[in-house]
RNA sequence: UGGGAUAUAGUGUAAUGGUAACACACUAGACUUUGACUCUGGUAUUGUAGGUUCGAGCCCUGCUAUCCCAG
C-alpha cells in the first residue's frame, strides 16, 4: 500500500514542487493549504494581496490539479490568531523581537496540521522548507540537519520540532538548490513557477509591523526617550516596538559616528544607543529548550550557536541550568543578541537544538 | 543701539583663490523572520546684497542671524 502524505502548500513553488517530488516517488499525495488569517483580521482591504489571500489558495489548487492529487483547504485562522500573532504581538508588547515563523511551524503547521493529518490516515506531513531529517541508528534519534544549500537552509526556525514530529515530517527539498526547484517547476509547468520568494512576515503587509501592532493588535507603544549608556537624553523615539537591538537606521538622529540600538528598557520607556563596541555580549541565557540531537544536556557542550536568522554561527558553550534554560557562553563576543529571537545550536550540519534568547546587560554580569 | 567671533547639505566638520570633500542622518535598490545589520547608489553652488579678480566658500563692504565678553 502506498505511504500516505500531507503536503503544506502555500501556493508557493517551493511547497508546489515538493509536492511534485513526492508524486514522483510514489507517495499518495494530499495537498493541504491553510487559510491563517483574512484581510480583514489583519487590517487589510478585503482585495489586498497577501500570502493567505485567494490567488495563493487558488495557485495551490492548480498545482494540485495539475499533479493529481486531492487538495483540501483548513481554517486555522483561530489558532494562529492565538499562538502566532497575539504571541507576536505580546512579544512586541514586553520589548522583545519574535520571530513568529518558528511559533508558526511549532503550534501551526508541524502541530494542528499534523495531527489533523494523522486523523486522516497520513504517514507525513511534507513542506517546502529547505533542510533535511535522518534518523540516527546509533542515537536512535530522528535528527534535523541543515539543507544540501547552505544560502537557503531554514533549519533555524525549525528548532522547535519534536521527535514524534519529526518522525512524521518530510522535506523534500532538503538536498535541492532553489534554482533546480525553480527549474522543476518550470518544466512541470506549475503555475507558480516564477512567483517571487516570499519573504518578511506574512500576516504584516509591506513589512509594517509597527502600525499593524499598534492599529490592528492596539499595542500601546508611546513615545520616550532616547539616551545614551549614561542616561544622557539624546532625543525623542516613536515607541519602543519601532527598534530592535542593533538597529542603526531610522534612528532620525546624528552623531558624529553611527549609533545602534543597544538596549531596551520598558521600565522607563528608553532606548538605550551606544557605539558598535557596545553591541556585544558574551553570552546569553536561552528559555524554552527543545533539544533534538541529544535527550538532555547534563554537562556543558560545545556547539555552533546563531543568534538570529541568515547570522553566521559562532562557536559557544552551552551550560545546563537547573530549570533547563541553557546558560551560552561565546568564545567570541556576539553582537546585538536580542531577547526574543531563537537562539539555535548546531554541531556541523545538525541541529542540537534551540530556544529562546533572554538577554539584557543588566542580567549579564550576575549571569557570566 | 559697546567690543570680539562665527555663518558651508537635516547634523557635525573639510576645502594654498581655480568649477564643494568626509562622517552621521535621510532616501532608492540588493539581501532579509526583523521598515534590523550589511552592501551598492542618490541628495547642497557655500546666511544675504553688492564689490575686487580671468576666476571666490575662501579677499573687501553693507545687512541679517547666532555665540562670547563687557553692561
Amino acid at each position: 500500500m502506498a505511504i500516505k502524505v500531507m503536503v503544506a502548500m502555500s501556493g508557493g513553488v517551493d511547497s508546489s514542487v515538493a509536492a511534485a517530488l513526492l508524486k514522483d516517488e510514489g507517495f499518495e499525495v494530499i495537498g493541504a493549504t491553510l487559510k491563517l488569517f483574512s484581510n480583514e483580521e489583519i487590517g487589510l482591504e478585503h482585495q489586498a494581496r497577501t500570502c493567505c489571500s485567494l490567488e495563493d489558495v487558488e495557485d495551490a489548487r492548480a498545482v494540485a490539479m495539475r499533479l493529481g492529487f486531492v487538495h483540501h483547504v483548513f481554517n486555522f485562522g483561530e489558532l494562529f490568531r492565538q499562538q502566532v500573532i497575539n504571541r507576536f504581538a505580546a512579544s512586541y508588547a514586553n520589548g522583545e523581537t519574535p520571530n513568529p515563523c518558528i511559533d508558526c511551524n511549532r503550534f501551526i503547521k508541524f502541530d494542528k496540521l499534523l495531527e489533523r493529518a494523522l486523523v486522516l490516515d497520513m504517514d507525513y506531513i511534507a513542506t517546502g522548507h529547505y533542510a533535511r531529517v535522518e534518523f540516527s541508528e546509533e542515537r536512535g534519534r530522528y535528527l534535523l540537519k541543515k539543507a544540501a544549500d547552505p544560502s537557503k537552509d531554514q533549519s533555524y526556525v525549525l528548532y522547535a520540532l519534536t521527535q514524534e514530529q519529526l518522525k512524521h515530517t518530510l522535506f523534500p527539498l532538503g538536498n535541492l538548490k532553489k534554482s533546480e526547484v525553480r527549474a522543476i517547476a518550470e518544466s512541470r509547468g506549475l503555475v507558480n513557477a516564477k512567483k517571487p520568494d516570499s519573504q518578511d512576515i506574512c500576516f504584516v503587509k509591506d513589512g509594517d509591523y509597527c502600525s499593524f501592532l499598534e492599529n490592528t493588535m492596539k499595542v500601546s507603544s508611546p513615545h520616550g526617550n532616547f539616551v545614551d549608556s549614561k542616561g544622557n537624553v539624546l532625543g525623542e523615539h516613536e515607541g519602543l516596538i519601532h527598534y530592535t537591538i542593533g538597529q542603526r537606521k531610522g534612528l532620525k538622529l546624528s552623531f558624529e559616528k553611527p549609533k545602534y540600538v543597544i538596549r531596551k528598557d520598558l521600565g522607563s520607556n528608553t532606548v538605550v544607543l551606544g557605539d558598535e563596541s557596545e553591541l556585544y555580549s558574551e553570552g546569553m541565557l536561552v528559555k524554552d529548550v527543545n533539544l533534538i540531537s541529544v535527550e538532555e544536556l547534563s554537562a556543558p557542550m560545545k556547539a555552533s550557536v546563531k543568534t538570529r536568522y541568515s547570522q553566521k554561527e559562532a562557536p559557544a558553550v552551552l551550560i545546563p541550568l537547573e530549570d533547563g534554560s541553557l546558560l551560552v557562553r561565546f568564545f567570541e563576543p556576539q553582537r546585538a543578541v536580542t531577547s526574543g529571537q531563537a537562539a539555535v545550536f548546531y554541531d556541523d550540519d545538525t541541529v542540537i537544538g534551540g530556544g529562546t534568547i533572554v538577554h539584557t546587560p543588566s542580567q549579564r554580569e550576575d549571569l557570566l
